[in-house]
DNA sequence: TTGTATGCGTTATCAT
DNA sequence: ATGATAACGCATACAA
């Protein structure tokens, strides 16, 4: 190990003092270009990087930010937990990433952890019905993602309109017997704001509403839709609150031979493969990871305050071949 | 902002100087028990935590590990990195994940970032017929997942005793005409291991080999199907290199009414629901995790030098219901 | 424009 | 057993 280099090192090799080589690092103006040339060709050569411990010390700033997510094997979170990777590196933000696996207790204890390890700010992957009342005591930024927790500016999907924009096309397609399978409205986005739009929409076009709730697996699908089955003859579609459930649903319904349209959320690219057709919403998982940081950065610098994003959804229509 | 404390702060109100803070905190010998209850109960009490910033400027080690993934919404290594972190929490190590997106020189660039930002070592998830000869001149440990890549550590799974105990298994049921489905022997794990076992097992028993090779998707399982169930009537079992291409495969078959057993590797927990049975093997994903920081800490003790781990898989036989 | 001196919050080496 | 004091590598106010 050729002993570490510091700054004092480039500063004697470029003959100058060592403040003037910090500061060329940090890109302050007041360095004569020519000087600044020589030390950044050093710097360069001599693949010189400064610590970022000590600057740390210094500057009272980590440029980490502690990430706490639910379980990173679901989609959604998945992508949007890639989202946030790739636009930090560009702000130059390093990632805490820690899971709460849906646990209340978890979730406060490795919130205490980031605070140990001294992030500068938090994002979280909030929980729906979770109480976040302990997060007070934390003195940095705070954003959530994917539920709006109010207090904190939030990041959210437009669930009502994913629903909403599924059910238009049903409608405007001609199919007017829709049954709706979901999550209880416990969940306030994936349950009581999809089924809302569901219900809203079926009252104004005075269609008749019947639906089943359960949990968010597959087999809940496969389950409820043999139930919404059996007491809906002529049912024409069923529209499921995510594309995890229609994936159920659709088993069933190809056990049973029938050619129900199927409606999901969540743009899982396994449904057109196994079915052909499918019809979905698509979330904007990584943009939100994406624009958590971008927030998060303004709210390092004090730019911003309480803010709340809403991020549209996009209907897609997947059709044979 | 109550400002930050210092273990001076705490040094002063425990009427002590500032060193013996120090002690207690890193658990050193040396402290009259009473010097040390008092001290902590303060530290407790005021929730000071150290500056892991001057922390590492001291000791010159960051504690953190830098972790170059491929894509993170693949199964496997999703799991994989799910174990990291949860390891890498108790031997409190921080974890700073990129990623590579299999691009061979944008993993030479999130290597020199991991350095800039001084990772005390390195676990990067292997690409196959990669050339990692850019990584001499890193200095610090540098552990290898998934793949072996000579001159470093690594930690990988049996693939080829996944695919011969499925192989087993069919062979002990009597079945004898078996297909394979894979993909091609560039990728040495899941190409070329997979298909020697096949293939020893074959010659081995004295049955016929017949196989196909395609990519990674279940787009591919679903087309190869075809080809393999054309030129072999009375075809009894395709083995398939993964449960992806497993699930292309079964969704042929069943296309076509046929039920020709279908085995994958990987445990992907869609499969037993799709098609309620399925013969599968299962990579200790999480425990590979786990392994490499376990490693890893070792590693940077200098406890040890090579070494190379081969996981064992484990044959997992789901029946209907 | 540039150099000097001081401080950031620790740990480590001395004494005591 | 404990307390000064010197690093650690950098940023910055101040001086030149």
């Amino acid at each position: 190990m050729t002993k570490k280099l510091t700054i004092i090192d480039i500063a004697k090799m470029a003959g100058v003092g060592k403040s003037t080589v910090s500061r060329v690092i940090n890109g302050e103006s007041g360095v004569k270009e020519e000087t600044r040339r020589e030390i950044l060709n050093l710097i360069e050569s001599l693949e010189f990087v400064p610590s970022v411990a000590a600057q740390s010390v210094k500057r009272k700033k980590n440029r980490v930010i502690g990430v706490i997510g639910t379980r990173l094997d679901s989609h959604s979170e998945n992508r949007t937990f890639r989202g946030i990777v790739e636009k930090a590196q560009q702000y130059e933000m390093d990632i805490l990433y820690l899971e709460s696996q849906f646990d209340s207790k978890k979730t406060e204890e490795q919130c205490d952890i980031l605070k140990k390890k001294q992030v500068d700010g938090l994002i979280i992957f909030a929980i729906a019905g979770e109480e976040y009342a302990f997060l007070k005591k934390f003195k940095m930024p705070i954003i959530m993602l994917a539920q709006e927790v109010k207090g904190y500016p939030s990041i959210v999907y437009n669930d009502y309109q994913a629903i909403e924009s599924i059910m238009n096309y049903l409608l405007q397609k001609g199919v007017r017997k829709i049954g709706y399978i979901g999550v209880g409205s416990h969940d306030y986005t994936t349950g009581y704001l999809r089924f809302s739009a569901y219900q809203d929409v079926c009252v104004k076009n005075c269609i008749e509403s019947r639906e089943h709730f359960g949990d968010f697996s597959y087999e809940s699908g496969y389950k409820l839709a043999l139930n919404l089955l059996k007491e809906n003859i002529g049912l024409e579609a069923i529209v499921c609150a995510t594309d995890t459930i229609a994936l159920g649903v659709r088993k069933r319904l190809q056990e049973l031979g029938s050619m129900i349209l199927v409606t999901g959320v969540g743009d899982n690219p396994l449904l057109p493969f196994l079915y052909e057709t499918h019809i979905t919403a698509r979330h904007q998982y990584k943009r939100s990871g994406y624009l958590a940081i971008e927030v998060m950065s303004k709210l390092l610098q004090n730019q911003e305050s309480l803010s709340y994003y809403i991020l549209p959804s996009e209907l897609k229509v997947y059709n044979k071949g």
